[in-house]
DNA sequence: CTCTTGAATGTTAACGTTAACATTTCTCAT
DNA sequence: ATGAGAAATGTTAACGTTAACATTCAAGAG
């Protein structure tokens, strides 16, 4: 067992107590097959008697790269919406055998340019840059020429690459499924009106009603909670011709789905309600909702991509994930 | 703007662009005081010129540290219960500049000795590994002599220093809680019985009641969903005497309450229940739950403090950190 | 004008690793 | 035995940085 060794043990320790070259101590580090069993033993048993642990700071001064991806991030790593696509870099870099260096930007420093500026020091080989919905300096920020640099965004970046989930997409879809249905008035129930994916999501259910030349009425806004959801879907209740619902989040439509009842409608028979997030699943009894689940996990594994294969010349890519409905209980439309 | 210069400039291109030696750059690059304004300025200019970005595996070869702490985890990073630890950890390292190195295994390389031996390349000072809840070497695993490391378990380690949310104390707690508003007749409904958070809240709940001397009524164990505390709720409303219930998570909380409901039991006045991870706030209309919050922060903190600052000698510590019960709705016993 | 002093800048060496090349050792056909 | 060729191992140099020390320079005192 290593006693009082204070700092490790380097390559020339080992070679020197295995009695061969450093080179051969690399040879066996790296399990190339040009040693000898019984050196590449003799190496082995060294090694571990020194405790020996290969230097990643030497290694990768010499290799010129990392293998790692950055994530700079601030706010909750695991707040809704965005767990996924943290779960997704992770994901990615874990299947190329590379590290994600996560950096954690306390909220008032939640700049592009701060968090590519602390990036700049840190072991990584390109960065994925993810603040809030509008860092101050989006359209001034520029990357700097030695990092690759990705940001998760859903505006377009004229120097950066861009990836996000696909926001007005997830809006068109929902009204597609529910015109199919034969839905054909349709309300929405948005969440906080500073947040872009709300105001991206009423923007698309918009566009997408008008395209069908469909009845666009004025939607209520509220915070996001179902308590805010109960309350805009009593309001709704008092609408006798809407057929169904698209709230912006799931708790919104938890709550519209209560209030709707709590009135004296049937869900899903008089009115279908639809939530974006899929993110309550097991936790309320005898509630199947259906939802729109991003696809974090491909947001995620095309930032990786971007961030450590960035493409040569061209266009800047800006890529918008699409998700999908997760059908579970909405009906064709009945009459009321 | 640069322009085609393939690989990143190092100090000395700086330096030569300047007209000075690379230890000038060096101080520029690390603000020390002792460069006049003027050469200061010039060597600034270089920096963009080149878009220098200083080597992170030159400084650390150098240093002989890193100013990185690891974190190796298997599963979701933001499953309930985890991602709190994750956030704490991460917030821990940045409020001491750290950055975090985070190593997603896949579940079946989710040993402690894979995660350690990965970790062992990888650029951090100290690891912390905080896989699945029982990882098959968990007892045989002997932590690297060159790498402080901290496990995040809630079982005590012979080599390394553990740290985890206190399960046991949860339930104790809220034993006391429940007690104190005069309860007597309080019953545990558990979720997965291969859960080892989940069986240690049950044997907290046991052993609480046994040493007031009160009433244990063997448990039902579900799924920790819902659905499955619905049902389990449905089977409590027959026992007349139960007053409250401790739920050993939220959503079984949420079932067995509407469990209760359906059956004709007021919710908390005739039986009053609690739930732990306080997870649902904000996404079931008009519904208060009480719970009961781990302190993930705090764990995180001191998993970050362990692993980078290990004690030197002397007891191996295992420390398990108490969270706090958020009063919601429950209430002093009544009678039914 | 010289000397002293302190500020500003430069030089050297070392951190641990591995690619590229050089050397030694082994194996086997003659 | 001998030499050729292959296999195993060794040597050198370089990656980019900065602490420690060395040198140069500027400014003020005499």
């Amino acid at each position: 067992m290593a006693f009082g060794s204070s700092s490790s043990a380097s390559i020339a320790d080992v070679a020197k107590l295995a009695g061969v070259s450093t080179q051969t101590v690399s040879r066996v580090a790296n399990g190339s097959d040009a040693v000898r069993p019984a050196t590449k033993e003799r190496v082995l048993a060294a090694m571990a008697e020194l405790g020996y642990r290969p230097s990643f700071a030497a290694r990768s001064l010499r290799a010129g790269s990392y293998h790692s991806v950055g994530l700079a991030m601030s706010g909750d790593i695991a707040a809704t919406g965005r767990r996924y696509q943290v779960e997704g870099v992770a994901t990615a870099a874990a299947q190329h055998r590379y590290a994600m260096t996560l950096l954690q930007l306390p909220d008032d420093e939640a700049t592009l340019s701060e968090a590519s500026r602390r990036m700049s020091s840190l072991p990584v080989d390109g960065q994925i840059l993810y603040l809030g919905s509008d860092p101050s300096d989006f359209a001034s920020f520029e990357p700097p020429a030695a990092l690759p640099t990705v940001i998760i965004s859903t505006r377009h970046h004229s120097h950066c690459a861009t990836v996000s989930n696909d926001q007005m997409g997830c809006a068109v879809s929902i009204v597609n499924h529910l015109t199919q249905k034969g839905h054909r008035e349709i309300r929405f129930v948005g969440g906080r009106r500073d947040s872009y994916a709300n105001v991206s999501r009423q923007k698309g259910w918009e566009q997408a009603l008008r395209t069908r030349g469909l009845h666009v009425v004025e939607p209520f806004h509220g915070d996001w909670t179902a308590d805010s959801g109960y309350e805009l879907g009593a309001r709704l209740a008092q609408d006798e011709t809407c057929t169904a619902i698209f709230a912006s989040n799931d708790a919104i439509a938890v709550g519209v789905i209560y209030a709707l009842r709590d009135a004296g409608l049937r869900v899903p028979e008089d009115v279908s309600v639809i939530g974006v997030d899929d993110s309550l699943v097991g936790v309320i009894p005898h509630l199947d909702l259906s939802s729109y689940r991003f696809n974090g996990t491909r947001v995620g594994a095309i930032a990786f991509d971007l961030a450590t294969n960035p493409p040569e010349g061209g266009e800047i890519p800006h890529i918008l994930v699409p998700g999908t409905i997760v059908e579970r209980s909405t009906v064709a439309q009945a009459s009321r």
